[in-house]
DNA sequence: CATGAATGAGGATTCATTCAT
DNA sequence: CATGAATGAATCCTCATTCAT
């Protein structure tokens, strides 16, 4: 099926930039990984380099923002929520920390934040919160991005250090922007 | 002068890097943009391409080091000098934002975390604080890290809309990291 | 197919070789020899020019040595098959000598005598016709190895002159070895 | 003094083509050999490279030649003043290995038999000596030629092993040729 | 004479993409 | 669909040579 061969063509592209880096990821390599023959299927099922990367971001972005759309939605209020988006955030990327730092390497790459979507829906929630009184007064879009920055912090962190301690993350910064942004 | 050249390379370097990305900074184009008649001029002075792009690191960060000590040795306590590395941490990246992103970018590229001398200070700070107690009990590396990352999301921000208020950015991160270190 | 491309390939870098020289056998020349329309076409079937080079020598040394057995098998006792590794040598060297002579030059510059099993299997003949009786008593490996430098002699000489009367020279090697060789 | 300069590069230029290879001894590395600070010196004392490489041989093949003239001179006969030859070649080539490797080396490259010169005044005395009566009727070319061949292999031979036993080269070659040219 | 900077051609190799089978 | 061969541009780098100082 296409989408089956796409699929394998996407992981074999997460895993050579995990591996060899964005840089060093060719059709070549990808191809290598993902046990193809030839660089040519790759050709075949993408129309172009661009499109199997922009599919990489998309993929590893869907399966990112479920996972972190549910734990909020299993939240009530914005402080809590916000919690939930950090831990959420964090657990996702100890987990899947491959995945996530190739579609943050291709998004910067790009000069186009990926996650910029993210950071929106982000405001968002902090402007509801100030609303509401949870929150004190800060530029939402900037609390925004600081949030988003620090949680890329943690997956540079991660590539590094792929044991380092997530939970010891989560605690340290859930408190962290709890302090900086709770109401008076 | 070799100095000479070699600054005109670099700078061309920062250049070609900040209007085409670091992918597409080949010897080529820094060429172009620097006047050259040829790639080998680039060659003749810098051992390979490796050697350029540290070069070009060390020079940004050697500017921004100077820049920013200077204006946190002018502060006493630690509150007072972590606000200063943050108001000068923006105004440098507001001022020189092709340069910082262009180390920036290279230091990615290699997995090498370019600013990691600076995290570690930045962290010595934070537990210098502490034991003044001008600030809580915090996990002083993930604050220097949180500290860190937004820093360079305001930098990723400033790539993207260059005319970004800086002004703004400055006063809600003094404010954000005063109010999650605050001592009790 | 595979296998004919690189034949072709073969083929061209040994004429390459043999026209230009093995300094001047660039990618470029031999494609162009070979009718190919990018050099990219030789990195494609050969893992470097490394690779290519060792297989010019390792097909020439094929046939040659397949030429050589043959007509060393066809004789019997030790100063027979002498002769007939002379023979065979010059006859070879007559025949195929651009193609000889690239194998040389390779191994040459690899500074690695590629015709080294050639002189292990001659010095066992040696000796065994010194067991024999048939031969004097000398250093087999100096033997072996003033035999083959005699017959690289040869192709050198051909490579000057192509239009050499080998037979001659079979007919005063053969000689001059019978001579130096022969028992009491 | 000019002669200086370029007896200093000619002797970096063997020392390098000994060290790295023929192919490997560009002007650089001829140049970071013998000290110089620019290649551009090799250039001025020399019209190109071909003119060095021409140096190297001129210099080399003449304290060859004054080497085994000397040797020779102080026999009496044809067959007394080969073995001297023989003798004098292995000598020097263990004594000067590099030296003599080197325009072997450049004299192969440039298909231009550099010891041709050598290999006349041998036949010559080869004739004379079947005029003699010392020596058995032979084509005088090719034993010449012959003889050429197995004292180049005796320098290859130097090339891999440095260490071999020279004497035993020695005897082994003398006795080898004069039994294929002594007379009945 | 000597230096070191500059030049431009040429080196092997990698790349994304195309295409016939 | 899949293959593997082919293409040609682009990559970094090395080279001999030239030239101003």
């Amino acid at each position: 099926m296409r989408t089956a061969r796409r699929s394998q063509i996407v992981e074999a592209a997460i895993d050579t930039i995990a591996t060899e880096g964005l840089a060093r990821a060719s059709f070549a390599r990808i191809a290598r990984t993902a046990g193809l023959s030839s660089t040519g299927l790759i050709s075949y099922h993408f129309a172009g380099k661009q499109e199997l990367m922009d599919e990489v971001v998309r993929v590893v972005l869907a399966e990112f923002a479920a996972f972190v759309e549910e734990r909020m939605t299993a939240e009530t209020g914005p402080a809590a929520e916000l919690r939930a988006f950090i831990v959420a955030n964090v657990e996702f990327a100890s987990k899947h920390r491959t995945r996530l730092l190739a579609a943050l390497d291709i998004a910067r790459a790009g000069r186009a934040p990926a996650f910029g979507v993210d950071v929106a829906g982000l405001a968002e929630l902090l402007r509801v919160g100030q609303r509401y009184g949870e929150f004190r007064f800060f530029d939402a879009d900037v609390m925004a991005m600081a949030v988003r920055s620090v949680l890329d912090g943690v997956l540079n962190r991660l590539a590094v250090d792929p044991d380092a301690d997530h939970g010891a993350y989560t605690e340290e910064l859930a408190t962290l922007f709890e302090l900086a942004t709770r109401g008076a």
